[in-house]
RNA sequence: GGGCGAUUAGCUCAGUUUUGGUUAGAGCGCUUGCUUGACAUGCAAGAGGUCACCUGUUCAAGUCAGGUAUCGCCCACCA
């Protein structure tokens, strides 16, 4: 009877067609599509749409399983739910992208010119957005497709130019002088965010600059860039500093140029750091620049765009590189004996996070975002809790950054992006306009010319969650599911996407953008190291899922996730997640003939002890999964349902219940219906497809088990589970006795019980059939008196008797109990000393004070038997070395 | 320079707040025995830990406070 059945129910879960046979039914069914008309609770999600520069990776699979975890869920709690899906077009990072393409080809982008270009990238877009979305699907996850978004969007881009009008008619953007951090090699300005910082190992050049008035003295100064020396236009001192005070107001000739610079004093100045005179380059530092507003200084830019000496330069020096140029100039100071020293340094220069290039700041046009206003209230919501940041720790992370964030360079002079939406006539017009305008409002002139830069990619992401519905359009989904509930990302993005969301979202719909932020750990490879895929190194989840399915990864992933900075993640930690996906198979495939088909009625009367006891672990479970869920702590969850499943059921329950199971007991299989249907609720959110798969071969439910109602927990009766716990304690000693005197499975042995506890000796009689069968024992008696050549089990009211004739090794034996003795006795000493101890028992609690009492009987007791049953053991000498 | 996290078994990590109180747990690896009618991606048994260190608070500290060390992450305009 079993062979038939089990036919189609192989021993190894095969993931890959039920995958993609499940994905495509939730699909057709209609699950992922949010109704916005429904009349039930709604909750929806945001995380962050992917670049489509490149393929999925673990960041994908975080982003997308958690969420998914929680959405399922609701579904199954009877909430309306949304997930927009999407794709970002990732400016800077595409463009790169596509300028590599190019450069295979020999080209740059301006042999090919803006519109060619653009068709380009449109069609790299269109060739990776479409895998990464075909990846996508792979992890499962319940992604509404309909609604699918992609930042360029018509829908977005209409957001992305209202933004900006709106902005920009509050004055919240201007364009400015200022200095930005440039990359020489992508050619465009980017915000201080996409500038990651490098250790340089360097030296500090300390320069001489002849005194006009004194000859023969100088003023040193100390600095890591020489070549921007030639753009010095002051020499700035701290006013406090006496060493310098007389020459404040004098000047100095700036070596190897003509020109004469004055000292002034600033307070920017630090007097302890080098010789506390500071060359001043207002073109090229961001200090520099400020110092020089103060003092009205020129700005000689003698760096240029593309990283070389300008022709604001000496001659001499004009088209070198500024490393070329750094070496020359120090040669050349050197030669005119004014470099008084070199000494070693180490300090950080800033690189282009996306190329590596050293950033040259430079002072340029560019776009901004005014932040001060807009930081206020969005640092006032997270202060107020209404967003609320996941781990805690992050909010004051996010708090510290937004109360001191400065001005947000939002202009690129990059070609793929949002065009900004600003028109220039030419009678010096400047037109800011959410549709192309077609002429000069105020000279009528149809001869505009539009900026030529772009805007931040995060410009239109910091919309995403209200552009994705509409917005400015006041749409059905837009007042349906908008504000969204629940955020998740990596923690690198918070300033960059989190941040910028709730200050636009406060700006333009009036809401925070959502009200849960779930930051999820990072992940490091074996040794520790971040994961990049340009080193090559780390965790592919396209070959996991391949190798051992979606859920094993998913359950993997959420195993792993336990609110901690980062974990390390090797390919054969799934091992973790697909042993226990196919635990659940194989348990699936063990009651598969019993339960097939049948209603699922709980016999509340009729459920055995053991019944009762797995229905109080599911509760127990159900209260952790459900606690765990509001919390986020996704670990919890995972291990909540893997120790139920794997040691509560399958370990213990269904080893308990298969001659029940065999004698078809109509009581043991309600009981596996009701238990397993709900088991396989708790656990589908992190396994969705074994979850479908078995509620469909069991017939466990009509429809999908995504439309079935999240369990509650079970009526139970907690009479004799107490007892259950001792009888599972005792087969287990039982066990190591056997194994301790090597007794073979197949060879059966007698138990002798000795208990005056009434209760416990019924309750052994009439669950004796577990005991024989789980601990191979062949009779059951009950007597006082102990066989010849036996082992003994001791407990708190009793004794076990396991006759072993010539098995028994009584050196083993005597070992054994006189360690456990040992054990007691120590534990008594230890609670002893608690209970004599006037102020133990004067502060501390009660329940603890009774908890040590009553465990100081038990113990009392159970030394008793040990010691009776050790003086009556022959003589034989006891080890010495029975430390512990 | 500031902030945050980590340090628990050979390895990778839970547990530490809300709530200090049982003999500190898991997975992997290791040892022993099992091809037992779900599962060897498995079953049973076992070995393995002065909870980084110091000093406090407390009747009681892996857990709370202060400090030290090591590692990691983030932020920051000492040229």
């Amino acid at each position: 009877m079993f062979q038939e059945k089990l036919n189609d129910f192989p021993t190894r879960y095969d993931p890959k067609p039920v995958e993609e046979k499940w994905y495509r039914f939730w699909e057709e069914k209609g699950f992922f599509t949010a109704n916005p008309d429904s009349p039930k609770p709604k909750f929806s999600i945001v995380i962050p749409p992917p670049n489509v520069t490149g393929s999925l990776h673990m960041g994908h699979a975080l982003d997308n399983t958690l969420p998914d975890i929680l959405i399922r869920r609701k579904k199954m709690q009877g909430y309306e739910t949304l997930w927009l899906p999407g794709t970002d077009h990732a400016g800077i990072g595409t463009q790169v992208k596509v300028e590599q393409m190019l450069a295979r080809e020999g080209k740059t982008r301006f042999d090919l010119g803006r519109e060619e270009f653009l068709k380009r990238a449109w069609e790299w877009k269109e060739k990776y957005g479409q895998e990464i979305v075909k990846q996508l699907r792979r992890l499962g996850c319940c992604l509404d497709w309909s609604r699918f978004r992609f930042t360029l969007d018509e829908v977005c881009a209409r957001a992305v130019r209202e933004a900006f009008v709106r902005y920009y008619e509050k004055g919240l953007i201007y364009r400015g002088l200022r200095i930005v951090n440039w990359c020489p090699r992508c050619l465009t300005a980017l915000s201080d965010l996409e500038v990651k910082d490098k250790d340089e190992r360097s030296f500090l050049w300390y320069i001489r600059y002849p005194l006009l008035a004194d000859k023969g003295q100088f003023v040193v100064v100390a600095t890591t860039r020489p070549e921007t020396m030639l753009g010095d236009t002051a020499v700035a001192v701290n006013p406090n500093d006496e060493r310098y005070r007389n020459l404040i107001g004098k000047k100095v000739l700036l070596p190897l140029t003509e020109r004469q610079i004055p000292i002034i004093a600033d307070p920017a100045v630090e007097m302890e750091f080098g010789t506390g005179a500071v060359k001043v380059t207002p073109a090229h530092d961001p200090v520099d620049f400020e110092i020089g507003e103060r003092h009205s200084l020129d700005r000689i830019k003698v760096i240029g765009e593309d990283a070389r000496m300008t022709s604001f330069a000496p001659k001499k020096y004009q088209g070198m590189t500024r490393e070329e140029c750094r070496q020359a100039v120090v040669e050349d100071l050197k030669a005119q004996g004014l470099l008084e020293k070199i000494e070693d340094y180490s300090h950080a220069v800033g690189i282009c996070d996306r190329c590596g290039t050293v950033i040259e700041p430079l002072a340029s046009e560019q776009w901004f975002v005014k932040m001060k206003p807009l930081a206020e209230p969005a640092i006032k919501v997270v202060e107020q809790g209404k967003v609320r940041f996941y781990p805690e720790r992050w909010t004051k992370v996010y708090l510290e950054w937004m109360g001191k964030v400065k001005d947000w360079c939002i202009s690129r002079q990059l070609w793929w992006g949002h065009r900004i939406p600003v028109w220039y006539c030419e009678c010096g017009e400047t037109i800011v306009a959410r549709e192309d305008p077609s002429e000069c409002p105020k000279c009528h002139s149809q001869n505009l010319r539009q900026d030529e830069d772009v805007l931040d990619t995060w410009f239109s992401s910091a919309l995403w969650p209200f552009a994705t519905m509409g917005w400015p359009e006041e749409t059905v989904d837009y007042r349906t599911f908008f504000p969204t509930d629940f955020l998740t990302t990596d923690p690198d993005i918070i300033f960059r996407w989190e941040a910028r969301m709730i200050f636009s979202s406060i700006e333009f719909t009036g809401r925070i953008p959502f009200t849960d932020v779930y930051i999820h750990s990072t992940v490091l490879d074996r040794s520790g190291a971040r994961m990049s895929r340009s080193k090559g190194v780390g965790v592919d989840p396209l070959l996991i899922i391949d190798k051992y399915g979606t859920d094993a990864c998913r359950f993997t992933i959420a195993y792993l996730e336990s609110q901690s900075q980062s974990y390390r993640l090797w390919n054969e930690r799934f091992e973790l997640g697909r042993n226990f996906t196919n635990k659940i198979w194989n348990a699936g495939r063990l009651i598969a003939p019993f339960i097939t088909g049948g209603e699922s009625n709980l016999p509340i009367e009729d459920l055995s002890p053991v019944d009762n006891w797995i229905l109080q672990r599911f509760n127990q479970t159900l209260e952790k999964v459900n606690k765990g869920l509001d919390q986020y702590t996704f670990a919890s969850v995972a291990q909540a349902l893997y120790d139920f499943f794997w040691h509560d059921l399958c370990d213990w329950y269904l080893e308990f219940i298969k001659s029940r199971l065999k004698a078809n007991e109509p009581v043991v299989r309600q009981v596996l219906i009701s238990l397993f249907r709900a088991t396989l609720q708790l656990l589908h959110p992190i396994i969705p497809f074994i979850t479908e798969e078995l509620w469909h071969r069991l017939r466990l439910g009509n429809g999908s088990i995504l439309e079935s109602s999240w369990p509650g927990p079970f009526p139970g009766k907690e009479e004799d589970v107490d007892l259950m716990e001792r009888m599972r304690e005792l087969i287990s000693e039982v066990r190591q006795v056997r194994a301790e005197m090597r007794v073979p499975v197949k060879s059966p042995v007698e138990c002798v019980v000795n208990t005056q506890n009434e209760r416990f000796a019924a309750f052994l009689k009439k669950e004796e059939i577990l005991i024989k069968e789980l601990a191979k024992v062949s009779k059951i008696s009950f007597s006082s008196i102990r066989p010849p050549s036996s082992s003994v089990i001791v407990f708190a009211d009793g004794e076990v008797y396991i006759p072993l004739a010539g098995v028994v090794d009584v050196q083993k034996e005597l070992s054994r109990l006189s360690c456990e003795a040992e054990d007691l006795r120590r534990l008594i000493f230890e609670i002893d000393n608690r209970l004599n101890n006037a102020d133990f028992l004067s502060r501390a609690k009660r329940e603890v004070i009774e908890r040590d009492e009553e465990r100081r009987a038990e113990f009392a007791a159970r030394l008793e038997r040990l010691e009776r049953q050790l003086s009556s053991m022959p003589e034989t000498k006891i080890p010495k070395s029975q430390n512990r």
